[in-house]
DNA sequence: AAGTTGAACAACCGCGATAAT
DNA sequence: AATTATCGCGGTTGTTCAACT
């Protein structure tokens, strides 16, 4: 495990990006794509180290970023997949087109989980907030991780746990999500997700699971069921900002809006054999 | 007007995973 | 098989700016 090699450089420059830091970057990439990231910054003239152009373009540069405030379509399916993926801003990231993992992090602390707790919904642990403290006050031999700095944690096994918590709580009592019952109203584009929430989630685990470390470097492509969820960016009036440079998409001009198109809707599965 | 506070956003750091040698 | 280089992720910190006192 060596330690990446531009963490001891020294000279580079750190900080915010300058305009034209951005614009020798974009042009760079445009040119020649990114290629090796450790290579990017000498042959873009570039200060910088390559893990920094990296961040810079991922989270700002890249054409495909939508940009602006969360909708609240977002925000509610930012909420259900934390519930599902916790922490795991990447693979909730691949099902927001246009969003970054940073972006959705930031959003999530800023301010979905002060929204949650107003709500009365421990951000954490996705349950009542009366139930959490109960159980913090009363510690039994229960798995369960603590909320704050230990946020839902998949990996960790926990994620069944809690994914059994709420499948199970889910599709029996709406209300202990709000996302999935005040907020989901038929008019909204989450009435897509009218699937078994048991259905929805599994699915959504075993392609996570299998399909880790698929997205990052070759474009966020979405998983059905989520694929059809984020369909009316494309199809009804295309809410991205009109963005159609998309052979940025990734390096294999693979577009986000194609796979939607060519994807049969109803099998999950199919489609990890193309990822 | 100046100082303080908090929200939002941008970027860095450290680590694990994995490909390359 | 061991080591090294690189990538990608998540947590954390830093910066900016607006609202408030």
């Amino acid at each position: 495990m060596g330690r990446h090699s531009c963490c001891y450089k020294q000279k580079l420059r750190k900080g915010l990006w300058s305009p034209e830091e951005d614009e020798k970057l974009m042009n760079h990439i445009t040119k020649h794509g990114h290629g090796c990231w450790s290579t990017v910054p000498k042959l873009a003239g570039l200060q910088r180290c390559g893990k920094s152009c990296r961040l810079r373009w991922i989270n700002y540069l890249r054409p495909d970023l939508k940009r602006g405030a969360f909708s609240q379509e977002e925000e509610d399916l930012i909420i259900e997949l934390h519930a599902v993926l916790g922490n795991r801003w990447s693979q909730i990231a691949t099902r927001l087109p246009g969003r970054t993992d940073n972006e959705i992090k930031n959003l999530w602390n800023s301010s979905i989980k002060k929204k949650l707790r107003q709500k009365g919904i421990d951000p954490n642990t996705h349950k009542p907030l009366a139930e959490v403290e109960h159980s913090k006050a009363a510690p039994t031999i229960s798995t369960e991780r603590t909320s704050e700095s230990s946020d839902v944690d998949p990996s960790s096994g926990g994620a069944l746990g809690n994914l059994s918590h709420l499948l199970s709580e889910t599709a029996q009592s709406p209300e202990l999500l709000p996302v999935l019952g005040k907020h989901r109203k038929e008019t909204t584009s989450l009435a897509h997700l009218r699937v078994p929430p048991k259905e929805l989630f599994l699915d959504q685990l075993v392609s996570g699971h299998e399909n880790l470390t698929s997205c990052r470097s070759t474009g966020p492509i979405p998983n059905f069921p989520f694929q059809q969820l984020m369909c009316y960016n494309d199809e009804c009036g295309n809410k991205n900002g009109g963005n159609n440079n998309s052979f940025w998409f990734n390096q294999n001009e693979v577009r986000c809006s194609t796979i939607f198109t060519v994807m049969p809707t109803g099998s999950p599965l199919t489609f990890l054999t193309l990822t």
